[in-house]
DNA sequence: CGGCTAATGCAACAGTGTAGCGTTTGTCTG
DNA sequence: CAGACAAACGCTACACTGTTGCATTAGCCG
């Protein structure tokens, strides 16, 4: 759901990076996923788009995006980080992450309000809200395999 | 900072596992860190007791007091796991990130009242809400290296 | 005590992410 | 347009986290 696909060498090329084939096409995979994709699947996309993906690069690209506040990274649930594109939207809504397929979406329409104070000495980065679950495409009533589940989430 | 230091023998009894050195050290060892450490962590709280810490045991005597509820996991930053026990007080409470050192707090008074309401077609299995920062024996203001940092949370 | 099985420990492996380094290639300047 | 400089690439090798298989050990129960 990019709410304006701008272009990705525009993008780039205002950050002050070099354009290269692999970036654009990076940014403009993640632009067209709509949530939240693992470096694998942006590998797999590239190679659907005849484009070369070293796995070294490809974290490069992806690190660079991230520190130039062109895409987000998201914990997965399988120690693997997310990526999604960020236009110039604010980046502030929860993520669902599904226990059995293990993608993650973006929940635009939750806007959770926190109202958080930290106990003294910390100091806030960013916040994350995050639900684990299981997502519309995938089958079956909760699992109950690993321990007992809580259904509950705010007291 | 357990509720009740409950004798970790009787614990895993009570769970129908068997009462070895391993997993009674690891759930005294988490009992006594009092917050989520990392599997490391642990290994290096064993060594300091004597006791034999093969990596593979650890990793299923861990899982195995998650899955009968005597820990939990929480996904660290780096992508590793961290483990805590739980006596018998529900673990509902956010979790502080430390950017810097690594290190995961629980945030006992951090009580957040999430009105959640997802899409249609998720199904919850549990929420998670964790925030990023510096803690408070770490050094410096907020990090500024990588990319711009956001220092708001609720609107 | 004796036996059954859970739990252990060892080795080997898989996936994710990083470091080093020589090569390619954008981009800028003349 | 050509040349040069540095950013970005791509390769190899590596580190770390976590897992699988299997033979061995050791709780627990009779």
């Amino acid at each position: 759901m990019p709410e304006r696909p701008q272009d990705p060498a525009a993008l780039i090329a205002a950050r002050g990076g070099r354009v290269t084939r692999t970036r654009t096409a990076v940014l403009s995979v993640l632009f067209d996923a709509g949530r939240p994709i693992s470096h694998d699947e942006v590998g797999a996309a590239l190679d659907a788009r005849g484009v070369s993906h070293d796995r070294v690069t490809l974290y490069r690209t992806l690190d660079w995006l991230v520190s130039h506040d062109l895409a987000h990274k998201v914990a997965g649930p399988d120690r693997a980080w997310r990526f999604n594109a960020v236009g110039d939207e604010e980046h502030r809504h929860a993520h669902f992450h599904c226990d059995l397929c293990g993608r993650v979406f973006c929940l635009e329409s939750l806007q959770p309000a926190i109202a958080a104070t930290l106990p003294s000495g910390f100091r806030l980065g960013r916040a994350e809200l995050s639900f684990h679950g299981l997502c519309p495409s995938c089958p079956g009533p909760l699992r109950s395999d690993a321990g007992h589940n809580r259904n509950k989430i705010a007291p």
